[in-house]
DNA sequence: CGTCGGAGTAATCGAATGATTACAAGAATG
DNA sequence: CATTCTTGTAATCATTCGATTACTCCGACG
């Protein structure tokens, strides 16, 4: 008889939880998501889940980590693929260069956040700032994000800025739901429009994803 | 003897627990909040919340609806104080004209947002896309500010886009306790820095009161 | 004066939830 | 084969919370 659930390395079945957890944390929000929902959507029992983490607080602080560090890799990874690409020769325009890796990022952002739970879940954590465990986490995550931009994507503190301001705009638009509402409603759709341009098809296209 | 709660029109009384409500919203957000929190804020039982407003979800929804009414309310209030403040002379350049609406939108968000259970109450909302009552109710405030922006501010599409995008940074770097973190913490002052530009001053004193 | 409606509470209930305990079963180890 | 460590569960507990019920108290009105 094959085993009601599978016997695997404790390692591999954080990873399986803390990628269920993403899930359900990011649908239902910190406090309304439970350590049962997160079991059965990774297959398990709840109290594994407890003590392979030892609490919820310390699961959601986990998780939201672990989403922070995948948001800090697909940047890194869209930085190296825009230098692959980008002309080698030392003669190209710094700006290009800043537009084009600025475009880059765009793009591995809306793929990460494309994932819903992934986009609530960090959200979450930008929320908990009070919290004083889960706070310092979300603080910390989001300056590294900023200290990517300056150091290691040299974009200047305008750039910058206008990077972060079109992010949270997009959270907002992705997480209320207005982006899918911009099929079927006249104003979602103008909203849409002015936001994101000639890149509006993209976005919604991903965003029923 | 005096009572122990003074007796009030059950109209006051809702007007209380609203008040009381999104700060503790605010603070706990939806689902971590408990109606026996919002009745002790407001000087009264548990229960009581309950018969007033039927359930908890019912609560959020006034609560919610009231302060994206306050938000358009006071944006209303700017506009109206940017046209009396602004020479009424028909001559005055349209953009100019743009620029002090958009100055004076800033200020009245900002003075809103101060209140931090006024911010925390909008994010959740916006963060409840998916809930089928809540959602609705959020999106349609949202789209009510940009109809707004729109038609009544006349601002121009990617003014809109700039607008908007601001105020949602401003939202996170608020929320996630970034701002109260700028002293202190050399990368968070710079990112205030590169974010706000020359405000940057105005909006930590706000912040931190 | 009596009674009747509205303001408000105390007591309590049922369901949900995070956590603990005790136990089972498979794999490695000697 | 016996032992021991690891993976995993069933049962259960204490708490919390939203909601209900049954009541009290006050003032207005005829």
């Amino acid at each position: 008889m094959t085993p009601r659930t599978e016997r695997i390395s404790a390692d591999e079945r954080r990873e399986q939880i803390l990628a269920a957890a993403t899930t359900v944390f990011g649908e239902l929000g910190y406090s309304a998501a439970t350590t049962d929902r997160v079991a059965r959507a990774a297959g398990i029992s709840q109290p594994y889940v407890v003590r392979l983490f030892g609490t919820k607080e310390q699961l959601f602080i986990e998780t939201l980590r672990r989403t922070l560090g995948r948001l800090l890799a697909a940047f890194r990874a869209a930085l190296a693929d825009a230098d692959d690409a980008g002309d080698v020769a030392a003669d190209v325009a710094a700006d290009a260069d800043g537009k084009a890796r600025e475009a880059r990022l765009g793009e591995a952002y809306l793929e990460l956040v494309e994932d819903r739970g992934t986009l609530l879940t960090l959200l979450h954590g930008f929320m908990m700032g009070s919290d004083p465990v889960i706070g310092p986490v979300a603080r910390d995550g989001f300056l590294q994000v900023f200290r990517m931009l300056r150091d290691e994507a040299g974009f200047e503190p305008e750039q910058i800025h206008r990077f972060l301001a079109d992010g949270m705009l997009i959270n907002t638009l992705l997480a209320s739901g207005i982006g899918l509402a911009a099929k079927g409603d006249r104003d979602a759709a103008e909203l849409m429009d002015c936001t994101f341009g000639s890149h509006v098809a993209e976005v919604l296209e991903r965003a029923s994803a």
